[in-house]
DNA sequence: GTCTATAATCGGATAGAC
DNA sequence: GTCTATCCGATTATAGAC
């Protein structure tokens, strides 16, 4: 890897772990084993790392989610092959982390790829999910955004429960419940006043 | 207000818009008006600051979702009240914010009343779920702990997505999708292949 | 209790030699 | 391209006067 992709990994590395403010371009230099003045030749400084670190975070989680949405089998068993996908829980989302960051979301070119990243991929999964009510999967009262919405809540949630824990099964869990509302394992009851 | 009062109020504030790694002393002395000696007459340092401010918000959520749920109504009506609740979606949560500092977790006095809030959140909406599974509004299927794992989640992400998004409407509509779900407007259709 | 002075270290760069 | 030197303000205190 040259001097410049290791020093991108290393922000987005250091940035996943302790956020913007937490990072400071000394650290990034020792993380990359890379010089003061190697880091100033790559790049403006601290924000510009910052934009190429997360812009690269960004497109990963986007192509990584996408190949799962993709992916052969019902919209059911896709909802459910992401929601369970294999993660770090205690490391926390290295996107959806960047949300507490003031300095970041003030920043426009900095708070663009993140924006952009959960508008995607909400819209993609209330696609999926619309596509499960047309094709007789999921209940035609489904709202498509707002499931989708509160989907993509429970996996940023979930993180911030399983840190909370200290523990990545409270992560595990959270979709655990979440697969059990929309698959229809639990969910108000037949005989309850508002079943029609 | 005192000296005292105010630079826990000051310092809750601070924590909540900026982080631990983002809140200085010297932002903290500004914000109360208390010069600093005085600051640190009071107060041993800025860890010690940061505990008294985090058990304050951590008791507050605490107590103010404690009164929705021991609120009249059926089970399904306090939870919607709680997850509907009036917040300020922008800001976060002033408790779930502090998951993504590092010092804080790092540092097993101030992570406590973190990790204790949520273990209480969680388990408090558990209870009132197997409640409504008792009492018939709730699928006997539904599974209490993860049921509820998922709705704090749900709250907790939803604030990360409004944030990314910039518009509190967001964090409603999770809110909404979730409801959804758990009280059978979406779920999976009847006439889909897990129906039994 | 509150104020001012002092200080060591870090943060985030710029400048210029090599 | 990389290195070292230098800079200035911020951070997080401590010390002692009032």
């Amino acid at each position: 890897m040259d001097t410049r992709e290791r020093l991108i990994s290393s922000t987005r590395e250091l940035l996943w772990e302790r956020g913007y403010t937490g990072t400071s371009p000394k650290a990034i230099q020792e993380r990359a084993d890379v010089g003061q003045g190697s880091m100033y030749h790559h790049f403006r400084g601290k924000s510009d790392l910052a934009l190429a670190a997360i812009s690269r975070s960004a497109r990963e989680m986007r192509d990584s989610a996408d190949a799962v949405f993709t992916d052969t089998g019902t919209v059911v068993d896709r909802i459910t092959a992401y929601l369970r996908r294999d993660r770090d829980a205690l490391k926390g989302c290295p996107v959806g982390r960047l949300t507490q960051d003031p300095d970041v979301m003030a920043d426009p070119e900095l708070r663009r790829p993140v924006e952009e990243t959960f508008a995607w991929l909400t819209d993609r999964l209330a696609g999926l999910l619309a596509d499960g009510r047309t094709n007789g999967e999921l209940d035609p009262r489904l709202d498509p955004e707002a499931t989708a919405t509160a989907l993509v809540a429970v996996l940023q949630g979930g993180y911030v429960l399983a840190r909370a824990a200290g523990s990545a099964d409270v992560h595990a869990r959270a979709v655990h419940g979440a697969l059990g509302l929309l698959t229809g394992d639990a969910r108000r009851s037949p005989s309850g006043q508002e079943n029609r």
